[in-house]
DNA sequence: GCATAAAATTTACGCGCGTAAAATTTATAT
DNA sequence: ATATAAATTTTACGCGCGTAAATTTTATGC
């Protein structure tokens, strides 16, 4: 790549000798012209410096390789790790993926999907805030743009949905804390954005109710997204007001957990599951950081690879005409059992 | 926006009875058409959901509102706190944000930059990988397209840098160790992806001998991007070899003391300024989970909202037209006073 | 060498919108 | 009411590429 720019396919094609038509054939597909025309096509392209204008593909072809991604927020590095690793599927698949943070906000959330209609995506990988998403602009935008849900469900839209059965989550650690110790008193949100905390509570309950263990529910005030922030300041109130009323707490979620691990350190509180511990703490969720909280932090993990593979594969085959009826599919998680519980 | 749907501006004009060029300049600028006109828009955009697909707006604009955002790594915190921070701001300012991550790796770092000129961004924030950074393909971008660079400087190329400075963030934070203590030792890893890691070991040396003290750097193994583990793994090396020849531990950054401090505790070592305590480890960033260690980190921390609006700013000045000669900015970290040293 | 099929080229139009120039309409001042 | 300026409409072309149809060129079999 020598050569000066070139800036337009008219102008490679000039350059090159082969006409536009059959540049465009090569560059949407290079298996697609002969031998002979591919290798010309490709020694050209040792000596011009030429990249076809993506957006300028997509807006006229009928069916394109972008598939949008969208989490609800880029900064929580659980769904940083899962969107991640869907990029690199569509990668793989030969798609081409565009990143979208709604930055826990509704109305973000709404202008992202306004913005993924214009790339023309063959599909969506969508993650939706939960309660605070607009469920009309979700709705709408199933019907026009192939999506596929994961993480949290609303309502029966889209393609299909793909998540961790968080019934199974807590059902699962429930039972080990159970059967470990202390029952555990489950720790929350009073006010969570997100749907899966709401049946993580319920599973908490029917699991202890199940185990003949009566249940206690700690719900801490706060809003937003500062999971360990409002972990450690509901942590501090609530050894306060003496609210854990066992030495086992189960945490709604790990970043919760993080945030409570560090209310127990500036208590005074000594976590895990030795002698000299006061107290146990577990997670649910596998969050990158919990290996890594002093102690490591006991959690039942989501199947990251399975949960992206199951989504990227759904939609995939959706685009390429498979059809299937709407269907939820939720995994199961994995006990990662460590210091803190 | 209860009608039907509307393709594209020559139907909506069609149907709202304005011109398509009034449109058109009324998308770009609403206050460009009189009152009178843009009511009479406001209202048919009432009655009728449209929106203008942005990717077409772009084709044919010889300035666009684009901006480009490129971390090397948006699973890592910090980069992801930044990339929203800066997200922000084009908003506010009425530029259109689209975010990329490098994922830690050169040649998609490449393949960005290629995708980014398909945009015909106004202007780009652009943190390099660093050393791993192919640098012909970043100065030719930067020749085509107006680009800031910040985080990590590779040369002087794009507009300008801006970063923080690493030379006093190491100076003070090791000032800070060796007035409360021991001097500390400078923990990192042997083949660091970022040239500040660079910097600040340099840095740590000057101060070290300016203040009459012997540098002692522990360098452990570790390619890649998982920072924590890294720092996991070579912490517990280094108390096996006894690499530590202080009770004191500057790390690199805070991802790596993240990991340090999780080898503590494996090994029992307790960490903190207590008189029970063995040992005092800091790090150097801010990273957004060092208040949530056990015990909190402390550390120097970049001036997020400083770096990035600094950066913001220039690159807007520039897209404005204003010229001025290529400059580095390096902002001064805050000394953040926690548990951990 | 010739017939046939396959691939490439030519030609032409479309995607959704920006933008420039000329013609027309509207608003403001006198 | 008239002159002037401002805004809008009409008309037309461009951005960079997809894609379809008709034509020409190339490759393959015999």
């Amino acid at each position: 790549m020598a050569g000066d720019k070139i800036k337009n396919m008219e102008e490679f094609a000039r350059i090159s000798g082969i006409s536009r038509p059959t540049l465009s054939k090569f560059f949407n597909d290079p298996s697609s012209v002969r031998d002979s025309t591919r290798s010309k096509i490709e020694a050209a392209l040792e000596q011009y410096d030429y990249r076809p204008n993506i957006y300028a593909m997509n807006q006229n072809r009928k069916l394109t390789k972008n598939v949008g991604i969208v989490v609800p927020l880029l900064s929580d590095p659980y769904f940083a790790e899962i969107a991640r690793n869907l990029e690199q599927r569509c990668l793989a698949a030969g798609y081409r993926p565009t990143l979208f943070s709604s930055h826990g906000d509704a109305a973000l959330e709404t202008e992202v999907l306004d913005t993924l209609r214009s790339l023309k995506p063959a599909g969506v990988l969508l993650a939706p805030l939960g309660r605070a998403s607009d469920p009309h602009a979700l709705e709408t935008f199933c019907k026009d743009v192939p999506t596929l849900i994961f993480d949290s469900s609303v309502e029966e839209i889209g393609l299909a949905f793909v998540g961790s059965d968080n019934v199974q989550f807590t059902t699962h650690i429930t039972d080990y804390l159970c059967r470990t110790g202390e029952p555990p008193c489950f720790y929350e949100m009073k006010t969570p954005a997100n749907p899966n905390a709401h049946r993580r509570r319920q599973a908490y309950i029917a699991a202890m109710e199940r185990f003949g263990h009566e249940p206690v529910v700690v719900s801490v005030e706060g809003e937003g997204w500062s999971f360990e922030e409002i972990g450690r300041l509901g942590g501090h109130e609530a050894f306060d007001k003496g609210w854990f009323s066992t030495n086992t707490i189960l945490c709604s979620n790990d970043r919760l957990a993080i945030g409570l691990l560090t209310a127990c350190y500036e208590k005074g509180v000594h976590v895990g599951r030795g002698s000299d511990c006061a107290i146990r703490v577990a997670g649910q969720d596998g969050h990158p950081h919990s290996r890594y909280t002093c102690p490591p932090l006991t959690t039942i993990s989501h199947d990251y690879d399975a949960v992206s593979q199951t989504a990227a594969d759904a939609l995939f085959a959706a685009i390429e005409g498979q059809v299937t009826p709407w269907k939820s599919t939720r995994l199961e998680g994995r006990l990662i059992l460590r210091d803190s519980a």
